[in-house]
DNA sequence: TGCGGTCTCCACCGGCAGGAGGATCCCCGC
DNA sequence: GCGGGGATCCTCCTGCCGGTGGAGACCGCA
């Protein structure tokens, strides 16, 4: 398919499985095996050394862990680095959502066909992702979760409310005091308390410190966005 | 495969597309396309009243659009309620996180492979997930930039507050004053304005506003949690 | 045994927040 | 033109919050 075949490391601390991938990927033409390694530690190591285009990774290892060793080998040159396609044995959410935010690029079952194995890797090794059906329907079940619902960000109440009093909100769930606000927007402190005071009013709260929490619970502000 | 085969209703307001797909589906011995929709309205009333087991969802539709009734559609009942496989033209973030959050079980592009397309019929009236892989990119980062790091929830300062005080923080986090916070907690309000007093000093914050706000920043208590 | 850390509690005080009540200005729609 | 809503500003007052300083009890570790 390309000139240059894709270049693969294996992590697994069983040799028998990495023997058993090895093979099934050295029947594909446009994949190389450069590299096995058999704990993390190593693999972190062999990814530097080897510069693979994506890491077939196993997430339960001695030493240093697959969830570990995936945050240093994508974590240290964000573009240049090799894609990591973590490998579970079971769909524990657990691990999942860890190596998720360590940087992977896709989740497969141990149990995947042969001919799934290898397209995922052509598609990682693109710069897509890729991840079990089983532990996408996980992951979107948590995303669902974790952002309640779509109208709950403007729960009635919040469309109450008028510009400058979101406004205020805002900057009240910064933790700004009365007079950081008003001179943020350039108006008086009383202004402000005006503000305030009909934003708890309106919301059917009854101090700042609620009115902050009630910001972020509805999505009006979400952190990391400070 | 199975006895029954997979009822599947097609919404789109594109005759010919719709036409395209029907014939794609037809081919299939398991599958069965119950119906047609022309546009969100009609969708909500078709899904209900044919029952299918899973719903082909154009996003971009006159009147409602393909979000609001997969929402009405998912959103009745839970366990019986059909599977909404979305199909988008562009990968767009906007859209994706909002079908997301109102509950579909995948998201394709336009341009899928027939045999793609039917694989994932298959999969999502199975219940699990799929996502177009380049879709799925985007949403491991924007799950991996919502969960800065693994060890960010514990920002060092976090790290030292007694548990206490920690509990006491996520308490304030909750918009509850300290009288409150006391009943609680059964302790008395001076002990709780202590550890209050403490937290503030140790993470260099000024007032119990900012305390809530950190919680969340820090990840020590996430929206939704209430 | 003694030291340090944690949890518990108290009194006192200054300050900001929030409620009540009233007022002016501007813009928009009837 | 007139009413209503929004934004702006004011004063007075109450109360909770947060800071300071101090203290006793318990536990674990040296």
């Amino acid at each position: 398919m390309t000139a240059q075949p894709i270049r693969v490391l294996l992590v697994d601390d069983q040799p028998l499985l990495r023997t058993g991938f090895r093979m099934i990927l050295e029947a594909e033409t446009d994949i190389a095996v450069v590299g096995e390694s058999g704990d993390g530690e190593q693999a972190v190591a062999d990814a530097r050394a080897l510069q693979p285009d994506v890491v077939l990774m196993d997430i339960r290892m001695p030493r240093v862990d697959g969830v570990q060793a995936t945050r240093q080998i994508t974590g240290a040159a964000r573009e240049t680095a090799p894609r990591v396609l973590v490998l579970t044995t079971f769909d524990l959410d657990e691990y999942v959502v860890e190596a998720l935010r360590a940087g992977a690029s896709g989740f497969l079952l141990k149990d995947v066909p042969a001919e799934d194995l290898v397209t995922a890797i052509r598609t990682v090794s693109r710069g897509d992702a890729v991840v079990a059906p089983s532990i996408t329907r996980r992951l979107l079940d948590m995303f669902a979760s974790r952002f309640p619902a779509a109208d709950s960000p403007t729960p009635a109440n919040l469309a109450h409310l008028t510009d400058r009093e979101r406004e205020v909100l805002t900057l009240v769930a910064r933790g700004y005091s009365n007079a950081e606000i008003a001179a943020e927007l350039v108006v008086s402190e009383t202004t402000v308390k005006t503000h305030v005071g009909n934003v708890l009013t309106k919301l059917g709260l009854r101090d700042r410190v609620q009115a902050a929490v009630y910001a972020y619970e509805s999505g009006l502000v979400q952190p990391g966005a400070l």
